[in-house]
DNA sequence: GTATTTAGTCTTATTTTTCTGAGTAATTTA
DNA sequence: TAAATTACTCAGAAAAATAAGACTAAATAC
């Protein structure tokens, strides 16, 4: 059976089967983690958000994983952390353009995990 | 800002933002961990391959990585086991029908993951 | 001048995941 | 009779992820 016989190449064109870092394991990596599906799913739904109202929302999350995946979703460009400086000081985190094209792809992913759920 | 405002709630109508258990955190965890994509992907590549034909084309597998995650698919349905008893004894491991709603999603994860890298 | 709020930091556990590498039963091949 | 192949199993170690919880600085409110 040959490589072209396969409709659904979801990896790379000729480094399948994901031997080297892969786009796919990348977009995964990102959104892997604990708490990193709360966090976008709660800023999703609320829109701009403080540090300690997310903290309140996201029930069983603690500093030291909020803040290190906040600082994550950020690195990867999918959080954008805004500084007021009143005081006291205010901090919003709100989702990029860049996460428009993603919730869509979480979208379908929701709707298979129901699927198979039953 | 009202919840309806937001076009793409990916998550659960009013559970949201995943606080229990939800679809979208089961999918994530059917495909999590670190060898199931390549598994997923050389099944896709390749059609039904025996054990160590997978062992030898995933690099770096452990025979206990390799039987765990085969173990746990087969369980969430996105990987059939057929045993031939022939000798010496052939299994083959292939996707299941299941399977096929879950690898255009995870091409468009893919798309996204190139999309993000650059 | 004491308490409170905000957005965190820091250190030390505990838990979970993954790795290492040897061992196994049944059978065929040399 | 020895070696090789197949599809694994198993115990212990190491690494990675997550948790717990005390602590901080700056400022305002009481």
């Amino acid at each position: 059976m040959s490589a072209s016989d396969h409709l659904n190449h979801f990896c790379s064109e000729n480094i399948c089967p994901c031997q080297e870092k892969c786009p796919l394991s990348t977009a995964l990596g990102i959104i892997g983690g604990k708490w990193k599906i709360p966090i976008l799913c709660a800023l999703n739904y609320d829109g701009p958000t403080r540090y300690n109202a997310l903290r309140k929302k996201i029930k069983g999350v603690t500093n030291t994983m909020l803040v290190t995946s906040l600082k994550e979703l950020e690195a990867d460009g999918l959080v954008l952390r805004t500084q007021y400086n009143e005081m006291p000081l205010r901090v919003e985190y709100k989702l990029t353009e860049n996460t428009n094209n993603l919730l869509p792809i979480l979208g379908n992913l929701t709707v298979w995990g129901k699927e198979i759920e039953n």
